[in-house]
DNA sequence: GATGAATGAGGCTTCATTCAT
DNA sequence: AATGAATGAAGCCTCATTCAT
C-alpha cells in the first residue's frame, strides 16, 4: 500500500481518515478535510494512495490486521478451545469499546463501500474468519466441540453474532458496556458448540 | 408516505428504485436515473419521496414490512417456539434469495446510509426483533427454551447471525444455496437455547 | 390584466402575492405559495396572469394608481403649490408606512425584476412623475417656485429623494416613524424650489 | 476577499462577474457564464468566493470603493463645501455614464438581493453616506450651509436624488448625457442648503 | 517528494408552466 | 372556469483528482 518510504506520513494519514471517517462518515468526508487534519497537502494523499476508498480499506485491514495479531497472540496461551473463544471475543468487543473511532468505522462507515471493496475487504476479513475456524478445529480435535459442526457455517455464525452486537451496541449509542456482553456471547456459542 | 393520489405512481418509483439501488448502490445512483427506470419525470419523484434518503428508507421498510407480515402469518400455525424458528429463518433466507434485489439493498446498500437514517431504520427493524423475542418468550414458555436466557442479548444473536450468513452469501456471490443453510442455522440455534 | 368575469379570484391572487413577495421577496416567492395563500390552484394563476413576473407588476399598478388617485383627490382641495407638496409627500410617507406589505414589495421586492419589467413598472410611474410635475407647474404658475425650474429634471429629484428616504426607513427596520420625516423633506424641497 | 494568492485570477472573476451580470442580471446570471467570462472553470469560482451572493457584494464593494477614494481626494483639493458637493456629484454622474456595466450593476442588480445581502451592501454605502455628512459639516463650519440642517436627513436625500437620477437616466436608455444633470442637481441641492 | 490551485463532471433539487380531467 | 399532478430544464455547488511548480 504505501508507494513510498515516508512510512510517517503513511500512518498519519491513515489515523487522520480514521479521525475524520468516524465523525462524518465516508461519503461525507472529503479527502480535504483528511488531508488537513494528517497536516499535509490534498496532493499528498495521491502519492500514498491510489483514491479515497483505498484510504478506507487501508485503515480497516490496517486496525484489523492488529486485532487479528492480538487474538492470535492471546490465544497462544489458552488452556483450551472454549478459553480460546472466550479471549476472542473479549478482545473483540473490548478493542472496540475502546476504540470508538474505529468501531464507528468498522461497523458502520465500512459499511458504506462499493460492491468492489467490499469484496476487498472481505479479503481482510478471511485471516480472522481462519482465525476462528482454527479455534473451533482445536476445539473439535480437543473432543470438546461436537464433531459434526459444519466449520465453514460455524465460524460465519460466529462472526455475524459478534459483529451484529457490536453494531447494536453502537446504534443503541453505547448505553451499556460491550465489553461485558461478551460473556453472555460466548456462553450461547459454548451451549451450541459443545459435544454432547 | 404517499402524499398523492397516484399510488400506481408511488409504486412504480419504489420498485424502480429497489432495482438501480441493487444495481449500482444507493451513492452511486442518480436520482435522475430512478426517474428513467420508473417512467416518470426527475420532478415527479419529488412529488412523492422529500429526497433521495426518503426514498431508500421507503424501499426498505415496505419490504421489510412485506417479510415481518408474511412470517407472523406462518408461525401463527407453528406447532410450537422451534418450528416457529425454523420458518423464520427459511422465510428470511429464501426471501432473500429468491429477491436478490432486495437482498442488495437490505444488506449492502441500506448500510450505505447516513447515521440519521440508519436510526429511522433500527425503528423498522424492531417490529421483527420483537417477532424474533417473541418466539423465544414462547419457547420459554413452553419449556423447550432454557429459563435463564436474556432475551434482549438473544434477540441480537439471532438476527445478527441470520444477518450476517445472508450477506456472507452475498458477497461469496451466490455460489450456494443460501435457503440450504437454514437447516443449520437453525439447528445452531436450537442448540444453543434449548433448555437441558 | 383581468381576463377573466371573476373579479374576486382576481384580487384575491394580487392580495395573496402583496403577501407572499413581502415576506419571501420575488424571486424567493413560488407562484404555488401565492396560490395557496390566495386559497386556489397553481394553475388557476395562469388563468389570470400570463406569468409570474405579471403578477408583479400588476400589485404594484394597482397599489401605485391607489396612491395616486389618493394624492390627486386630496390635492384638489390644497390651497396652493406648496400645500399641494406636503400632501403629496404626507400621503406617500404614511401610506408605505402603514403598510408594510406594499413598502417591501415596492421598495425591496420590485427592484428585483427583469429589465422588461422595470420598463413595464417605469411606466406605471410615469403619472405619478406627471403628477408631481403638476405641482411644480402649478408652483411657478403662482409664482411660489422659481421660474426657471427645470420641470424634467425636477420632479425625478423630488420622487428620487423621497424614494430614498422610504427605502432608508425600511432597511433600517423602521425604527422610527416614516410620516415625521415628512416635514423635514418638504422643508427641504420648498427651499430649493420658492422663488426669490 | 480573495481567499487565494492569485490576485489576477480573483480580478478576472469579478470583472466578468460586472460583465454578465450587467448583461443578464444577477438572477438570470449563472455561474457558469461568469467562469466562462472569466476564462476558468466552474469550480474556481468557489475557491474565490463562498457562494453567488458573495460575488456580486464583491463587485459593489470594489466599484463603489474607488469612487468613494476617487471623490474623497478629488474634494481635498475643493475650495469650499459647495466646490465640493459639485465634485462629488460630478465624479458620481460622471463614474457611471463612462462604465455603464458598472451602472447597471449597481442602479437594477444590486437591488435584485437578497434582504441580509442588502445589509452587507448598506455597509459599503455607509462610508459614501459619511463622505456626503462630512461636506454637509463643512459647509454648516463655513457658514455657506444652514446652520439648522438634519444632517442625518440631508445626507439620505442628497443621495437618494443622485441614486435616482441615475436609475432615471438608465431605465430611460441613456438618451441624454447624464454627466450633464449634475449642474442641475448640485443648484437643486444649493438652493436648499444655502444659508441664507 | 510535496504542494494546493485548478479543474469540470455530476448530483440533488426547485419551480414556472402545462394540460388532461 | 378550475384543478393540481406532472413535467423537465436549469441552477448552484461539491469534491475527487490532476499537474505545474
Amino acid at each position: 500500500m504505501a508507494r513510498s518510504k515516508n512510512i510517517e506520513k503513511y500512518h498519519a494519514i491513515l489515523n487522520a481518515a480514521l479521525t475524520v471517517f468516524a465523525q462524518n462518515g465516508f461519503h461525507r468526508s472529503s479527502v480535504s478535510s483528511i488531508a488537513k487534519e494528517a497536516g499535509v497537502a490534498d496532493g499528498t494523499i495521491y502519492i500514498y494512495f491510489k483514491n479515497k476508498e483505498e484510504i478506507l480499506v487501508s485503515v480497516f485491514q490496517e486496525r484489523l490486521g492488529y486485532l487479528i495479531e492480538t487474538s492470535r497472540a492471546r490465544i497462544q496461551t489458552a488452556t483450551d478451545a472454549k478459553e480460546a473463544l472466550k479471549v476472542i471475543c473479549h478482545t473483540h468487543y473490548s478493542e472496540l469499546e475502546n476504540h470508538l473511532d474505529l468501531a464507528y468505522v468498522t461497523q458502520i462507515e465500512l459499511r458504506q463501500s462499493s460492491f468492489d471493496m467490499r469484496k476487498a475487504i472481505g479479503q481482510a476479513v478471511k485471516p480472522y474468519i481462519t482465525l476462528i475456524e482454527g479455534v473451533l478445529q482445536r476445539g473439535v480435535d480437543e473432543g470438546s466441540f461436537r464433531s459434526d459442526l459444519d466449520l465453514k457455517l460455524t465460524r460465519l455464525l460466529l462472526f455475524g453474532a459478534m459483529d451484529q452486537v457490536v453494531t447494536s451496541w453502537l446504534m443503541a449509542g453505547q448505553k451499556y458496556s460491550l465489553t461485558k456482553q461478551a460473556e453472555g456471547t460466548v456462553q450461547f456459542f459454548i451451549n451450541g458448540l459443545t459435544a454432547k
